[in-house]
RNA sequence: CGGGGCGUAGCGCAGCCCGGUAGCGCGCCUGGUUUGGGACCAGGAUGUCGUAGGUUCGAAUCCUAUCGCCCCGACCA
């Protein structure tokens, strides 16, 4: 490709809406253009790197054994109401109607249809297992669409469906997904973790989260280095100390703490880590007033929270709610009795297993400017109600699988695995016939690859202050040619266009920069938008019948006889 | 949906307080000089000042409404 036969519209300053590197230079490319929020037109850059995305993922798809077909993007409001999908999605569903005045969605995602497909057409065990998947726009309006491509409301999706006999087989047809997504992103050259997901309210029974690690990633994840183990932190298990609790050993003491009323105030206020104080959370649910009592430097986790039976429709209490129960203002609560309740003994008590394994801990005195030192449980105040696993994991925790401690990094999920189980087919009567001859429901799968956020999670994890550094798998052009002077000089012109031809005709994707323009343009801009290898003919080196290679993370070119350009180029592209 | 902010040339912005008929940088066009890291000189084009009302002799500027967009918050590829 000749690049005045293309389209390049790079530009230097990014607009300022772009918050995130991928969505800056993507603008600044010209790969995404702005057609209103979190709608993006690919403009022929950027369309180039997303081919190359889904060819990946296709052929993975289709070596894994599945099927492509092609759902339409408009669907029948009907199949939605059988799900119950119609009234359970809400405005992020987007609904049309046509000019009969019939409803319709726009298809966030695919179910429905692909197990409508499946109910008419699949009658037999002898038909099953079966994988359809497809690569096709979906339409989600987001509360907040941002960041570009990276959270946009039409995007692209690959998302794929498996039936199988049994659970059993269903987890077969699950590890072929999974092992399909790793093999996807490996070749993608990503950094990338498979994490534990929560399975939410679906009710499936496994869950794994493809998680580009990125800065800039919107989810937390947990892993060990020492180990395997990897899960959002949504989901990651707090382990019980392996220490026991230590026996009480101070005296309970009451100390005035004015005008301290968090953690941070009193920790300096005392000079005492905060890793000796538990602070108090306090949450209205159907079972009551519940007190939930953490270490100091932890974060409740809402998500375990919603788990924990005692603390089933939580929400957080009113100031007004906290003085009735405790007779205390918010900022100086604990589980040590103290003042008048309006409610005694009608508060629950749910320690966390850290909070609940600590002695000799300093915590609210339930009175106003007062907090207590030396505390602990069972001598000072009851035993907590319930222990249960609510914080969030930290960096250094114990790994739950025993082998290390875990850290935490930022990623970006761009695929998702989930072993559904019969929630959809049961709905809408997906069942074949088994070898005895009986009626059998059949068990689902579903597993997503966000194409359009791959994109952008990749440019998050591989840039530079210059611009984009793509692998070659993703790259729109594998190699650039910088031709100095092509416009005047006739040596210069001979040598681009034959090196363009050649490596056009073993079937290289190579752009050459024919613009005539200046160096340095040219250098930029093929910096900006990427292309791994360039290689720079210009007079100067001709005259000693070389031309200058170099790599896009390369700090200086080097020389290569023109004689051997091709073979060179061949070598660092087979890399 | 709740809270904050912004809409002026393709992009980045100034002008608004204190009304007087729109400007800067980049980009774009023409000509010339340049040509190995985003060149220089000269000339030039481009604006419903988001939209609709209102106040006023006069509105980008003040008032009202409306639309759009961005940022921070209860979950998705």
């Amino acid at each position: 490709m000749k690049l005045t036969q293309f389209f390049l519209a790079t530009i230097k300053e990014a607009p300022s809406e772009a918050e995130v590197v991928s969505h800056q230079l993507m603008m600044r490319a010209g790969m995404i253009k702005k057609l209103g929020a979190g709608i993006y037109t690919w403009m022929p850059l950027g369309v180039r790197v997303l081919r190359k995305v889904e060819q990946i993922v296709r052929e993975e798809m289709n070596a894994a054994g599945a099927v492509e077909l092609l759902m339409p993007v408009i669907q029948p409001a009907e199949l939605w109401q059988e799900s119950g999908r119609w009234d359970k999605m809400g405005p992020e569903m987007m609904r049309v109607k046509d000019r009969h005045d019939r409803d319709y969605i726009v298809q966030p995602t695919s179910e429905e249809v692909i197990t409508d497909i499946a109910r008419q057409d699949i009658k037999s065990w002898r038909q099953l297992p079966v994988n359809f998947y497809h690569i096709q726009t979906k339409f989600r309006d987001e509360r907040r669409p941002r960041f570009g491509v990276m959270r946009s409301r039409e995007f692209i999706m690959k998302d794929a469906y498996t039936f199988d006999v049994d659970k059993a087989s269903l987890m077969k047809s699950y590890q072929g997904m999974y092992d399909a997504y790793s093999k996807i992103f490996t070749r993608l050259g990503l950094e990338f973790r498979a994490v534990n997901a929560d399975t939410g309210n679906i009710g499936g029974f496994a869950s794994h989260e493809f998680q580009v690690l990125a800065e800039s990633g919107e989810d937390l994840i947990a892993y060990c280095p020492e180990s395997d183990y990897a899960a959002n932190v949504e989901l990651a298990e707090g382990v019980t100390p392996a220490e026991p609790r230590a026996a009480a050993s101070a005296k309970l003491e009451l100390i005035a703490t004015p005008g301290q009323k968090t953690c941070e105030d009193v920790s300096a206020f005392l000079k005492l880590p905060l890793k000796k104080q538990i602070k108090a959370m306090m949450y209205m649910t159907d079972a009551g007033f519940v007190l939930c009592m953490l270490r100091a430097d932890h974060m409740v986790n809402e998500v375990k929270l919603g788990k924990v039976p005692a603390l089933a429709n939580y929400r957080p209490a009113s100031p007004e709610e906290i003085e009735e129960y405790l007779g205390v203002e918010p900022g100086y609560c604990g589980p040590v009795p103290r003042h008048g309740s309006a409610h005694p003994g009608k508060v629950i008590v749910v320690a966390d297993r850290t909070a609940a394994a600590m002695a000799d801990f300093v915590c609210g005195a339930n009175e106003s400017g007062y907090h207590v030192a030396g505390a602990n449980w069972g001598r000072d105040c009851a035993e907590p109600d319930v222990i249960a696993d609510i914080r969030s994991v930290a960096e250094g925790d114990a790994s739950p699988d025993g082998k290390g401690t875990l850290k935490l990094r930022r990623g970006i999920e761009v695929g998702h695995v989930f072993a559904l189980g019969q929630a959809y087919s049961a709905k809408l009567g997906a069942t074949y016939l088994d070898k005895d001859q009986k009626q059998q429901v059949m068990e689902m799968g579903c597993y997503g690859i966000g194409v359009t956020r791959v994109v952008a999670a990749a440019i998050e994890q591989n840039h530079d202050a210059k611009g984009i550094i793509w692998t070659v798998a993703m790259a729109p052009f594998s190699i650039a040619i910088a031709a100095v002077g092509y416009d005047r000089s006739a040596e210069v012109k001979a040598a681009a266009d034959k090196l363009h031809d050649e490596l056009t005709a073993i079937g290289i994707d190579v752009l050459l920069d024919d613009r005539g323009e200046r160096p340095g343009v040219m250098f930029a801009d093929l910096e900006l938008i990427g292309i791994p290898h360039r290689i720079t003919i210009g007079d100067r080196g001709l005259k000693e019948g070389a031309v200058e290679y170099q790599g896009r993370r390369d700090a200086a070119a080097i020389k290569v006889p023109v004689a051997d350009v091709v073979a060179y180029a061949r070598a660092v592209l087979a890399d």
